[in-house]
RNA sequence: GGAGAGAUGGCUGAGCGGUUGAAAGCACCGGUCUUGAAAACCGGCAAGGUGGCAACACCUUCCAGAGUUCGAAUCUCUGUCUCUCCGCCA
């Protein structure tokens, strides 16, 4: 949610921005909606604090055992004055809201500006492509070779975009999970917490996926979602609280499933377990003082990266340009691994820094110097776990169909050297 | 699922339909005292918004939403949540 005295003051700009992220100029009617509201509300404020004072004399003069009905009939004037008003501030505020509620976060200055992924920004890499002398297969047909990964009767029970996972498959997954949750919680300073899988649409509409992506999500009725990250119940831990400044750098993780609706995704990526209506994530997330989340961004990239290092697989930093960054961000980072079996990098983390957006809508704020200021929130993955399974799959596989266990999953496999 | 009780400021906890935005205590902040600290004493201490250059004034908020009333923390209805007992259950 934008500071509407932001927009009051930097109309311009704020276009300006939003025209980079694929918006309209809004600015003139917002700042128009603002105005009536304000001229509403003033109007109602005056008309209330007359009937507060007549209520009072009426009080007064009762009390007194003298006659009021002179004010009481006055009183019964305004309310209709009062009821008027009221609904159309109401009407306004509303409006304002809806067109509000739906703009995307401002980006940083550091932002590259574009149209599209095509135009996301090389920031750096790390490690080489690994060398095969035989054709690397995909991770699905590793899976399926080894009868361990089953899409067909994931199917079966219910629908496409789900898998199951046999055996050391299953065992691998729970092995990343693990691996990463240790690390973050050991090394990186980050708490583990284990969450609600399903949230209210207040929880939702805080975190930035309500009211305009309601499609992209499962709901479970009766005001219960599904959440599609961890994000959402760890970033709205302190929704409408003030927190205390010694609370602040607050870092939180937790191994969640995730449930994506994948609606716009129809026909892309069927194949294999890359993008599924489940998976699950090792979530980080940071509350932070405003003058230190950039530079926590940075660090949540790092420990991120950290994982991809340990596990000695191959991967480059990618800037998100203005056109491609997601609804919360102001600025963005994507780590995306090398496939070998697909000869692409795919995406596997993305930290994002969301400044105050987050903060405004579900009003987290921390008290500095008397004053309550809003909080800066990031999120980042760390990383997605079906999407690391496939990439160790795919750059440990050897020629006869087997996969060498990566030094540092070794101890969740009684540090056998092959899975299978 | 059945029966009952409840939801008030950071916390505990008062509150007759009318100077109650809300007593008191704790916590916290400032001061006096002290070599320093504690204690004691004095003072301060909710949030959001509107108008105003400002001082300041006003509005809203006592779980949420509707209603009764000239006036609601206080009365009525609905919802949500919490607690106790019973039943069921991983």
């Amino acid at each position: 949610m934008h500071n509407i005295n932001y927009i009051r003051e930097n109309p311009v700009e704020f276009d300006n921005f939003m025209k980079s992220r694929g918006e309209k100029s809004v600015s003139q009617k917002i700042i128009d909606l603002d105005k009536e509201k304000r001229e509403a509300q003033t109007a109602l404020q005056n008309l209330l604090a007359e009937r507060n004072q007549l209520s009072k004399t009426i009080g007064k003069l009762k009390g007194e055992k003298k006659d009021a009905s002179q004010e009481m009939v006055q009183v019964d004037e305004l309310k209709n004055k009062i009821n008027a008003i009221k609904e159309l501030e109401v009407i306004k505020n509303d409006e304002l809201s809806a067109i509000l509620s739906r703009l995307p976060n401002i980006p940083d200055s550091s932002t590259p500006i574009g149209a599209n992924e095509e135009e996301n920004v090389f920031y750096r890499d790390w490690g080489d492509k690994p060398f095969f002398d035989f054709d690397p297969k995909q991770h699905f047909e590793i899976g399926e070779n080894a009868n361990l990964m089953n899409f067909e009767t994931a199917t079966k029970l219910s629908g496409s975009r789900f898998v199951i996972l046999k055996g050391q498959l299953s065992k691998l997954e729970r092995a990343i999970a693990n691996f990463m949750i240790d690390k973050h919680t050991s090394e990186n300073g980050y708490v583990e917490l284990h969450v609600p899988y399903l949230v209210k649409a207040d929880t939702l509409y805080g975190t930035g996926q309500l009211p305009k992506f309601a499609d992209d999500l499962f709901t479970a009725g009766d005001d219960h979602w599904l959440i599609p990250t961890a994000e959402i119940p760890l970033t709205a831990l302190h929704s409408n609280e003030i927190l205390n400044i010694n609370q602040l750098p607050m870092r939180v993780t937790s191994y969640t499933p995730c449930f994506r609706s994948e609606a716009g995704a129809a026909g892309k990526d069927t194949r294999g377990m890359l993008r599924q209506h489940q998976f699950t994530k090792v979530e980080l997330v940071s509350l932070v003082e405003p003058d230190h989340s950039k530079d926590e961004l940075e660090r949540m990239l790092s420990c991120a990266e950290g994982i991809l290092k340990d596990l000695n697989l191959h991967y480059r930093v990618m800037t998100l340009c203005t056109g491609d960054m997601g609804f919360n961000a102001n600025k963005t980072y994507d780590i995306e691994v090398w496939l070998p079996g697909e000869n692409k990098y795919r995406e596997i983390s993305s930290c994002s820094n969301c400044g105050d957006f987050q903060a405004r809508r579900m009003n987290t704020r921390y008290k500095k110097d008397e004053k309550n200021i809003h909080i800066h929130t990031l999120n980042g993955s760390g990383l997605a776990v079906g999407r690391t399974l496939i990439a160790v799959l795919e750059n440990y596989q050897t020629a006869d169909g087997n996969v060498i266990i990566p030094d540092a999953l070794k101890k969740y496999f009684d540090n056998q050297d092959t899975l299978f």
